[in-house]
DNA sequence: GTCTATATTGTGATAGAC
DNA sequence: GTCTATCACAATATAGAC
């Protein structure tokens, strides 16, 4: 019990910064939002800055989990799922990722490690792609999967601020299964029939 | 000779706003910037939303122009010129688009208006793309089509930030071409062989 | 048109009592 | 651990002299 109220103070911050952005959020509303002097906060954290930071670890930690997929055989549906459980992580941080230059400005010290999430995404969707193409579910090149998977890593990373643009007066409206989708669509054209065939159905369901 | 200190107050804010975004600079920056005092600054803007209301009124009409494709026969070079030019008035405006929600938040009125580029976007992709199928150049059912279309949007939208993110130390280091590039090979998959292959060609530069 | 001076408010952060 | 009170400073914006 004793973390209870440092644990109240990140989980408001990062309602409230998911749903007003970062910079747009002060000290003041976070301590207002769960009934705490502003004294209080900063005995728990010495900056705001250090808030930012702590979310920032656990965002690393629940996404690191994830992109640590093995070199294992992958199915069509075993990537649904784990496309599903990233779009989850990205929209539970979102803060993050819809102000992405701004935040990485503010904090520089965020840079090395978000470059860094970003190389995994990539080495990610690598180790996907490369397990589609040995089962034969994937057929392109080298250059082609390069491609291709830099556009997935792109489209991971900015697909919910881009669907938010739309929704932005009720921004928690989003449904990520179109996320997962679009995703998929770019790796359509280069799946054998048989799987393609099962996209095109399930288009009806997001188009 | 009248406009002098307005305009230069507009160009010196539009490219402190792209380098260090636009929450990030103060109106004594800017006034600094270009050796005028505050009050100065303050008798040509009443406001700082004034500036950036005023330098969204130069974006949409420079993107609003670009966009007005007109529904006639489309060349592949033609596209490539076009998608150069979006790139490259995106990255004059870039301050928009580095932190999109944030500023959208920040300065409400400029939702709706934003909202319709996007769509005019759209329309644009779908122009082009209708164009390629009728001339036997791209070969896409009209579910592919709409998908493929809504994925140059994003990608139109956000490639230039994505890229940025790993250039966050100097930031004009951006090769725009790369991101022409990069909607190329999302259209490429649906392309005649012949131009599939000028595409593959001229990914060596790109790779 | 431009400047200096200043009002006003907001924001991150600290000191010290309870 | 929590509160009240307050500091220091920066930001937008205005007033009035030149």
């Amino acid at each position: 019990m004793k973390r209870k109220t440092r644990d109240r103070i990140l989980h408001a911050s990062l309602e409230l910064f998911n749903s007003r952005g970062e910079s747009n959020v002060t000290t003041l509303q976070i301590a207002d939002e769960i009934d705490i002097s502003p004294g209080n906060l900063y005995y728990h954290f010495k900056s705001k800055s250090d808030i930012v930071t702590e979310l920032y670890d656990w965002f690393e930690d629940q996404i690191g989990d994830l992109l640590a997929v093995p070199e294992v055989e992958i199915s069509v549906d075993d990537q649904w799922l784990f496309l599903h459980l990233l779009f989850e992580t990205i929209a539970h941080f979102r803060f993050l990722y819809q102000d992405l230059v701004n935040v990485l400005s503010r904090y520089e010290h965020l840079q090395p490690r978000f470059q860094r999430i970003i190389k995994r995404k990539y080495d990610a969707s690598h180790r996907i792609c490369d397990s589609f193409r040995k089962q034969g579910i994937l057929t392109a090149s080298n250059q082609e999967t390069d491609a291709l998977c830099h556009q997935i890593v792109l489209t991971l990373t900015y697909w919910l601020s881009f669907e938010t643009l739309s929704h932005l007066n009720d921004r928690d409206a989003v449904d990520l299964g179109r996320g997962v989708y679009q995703v998929m669509v770019l790796v359509a054209p280069y799946l054998r029939d048989e799987e393609r065939m099962v996209l095109e159905r399930m288009s009806q369901d997001y188009l």
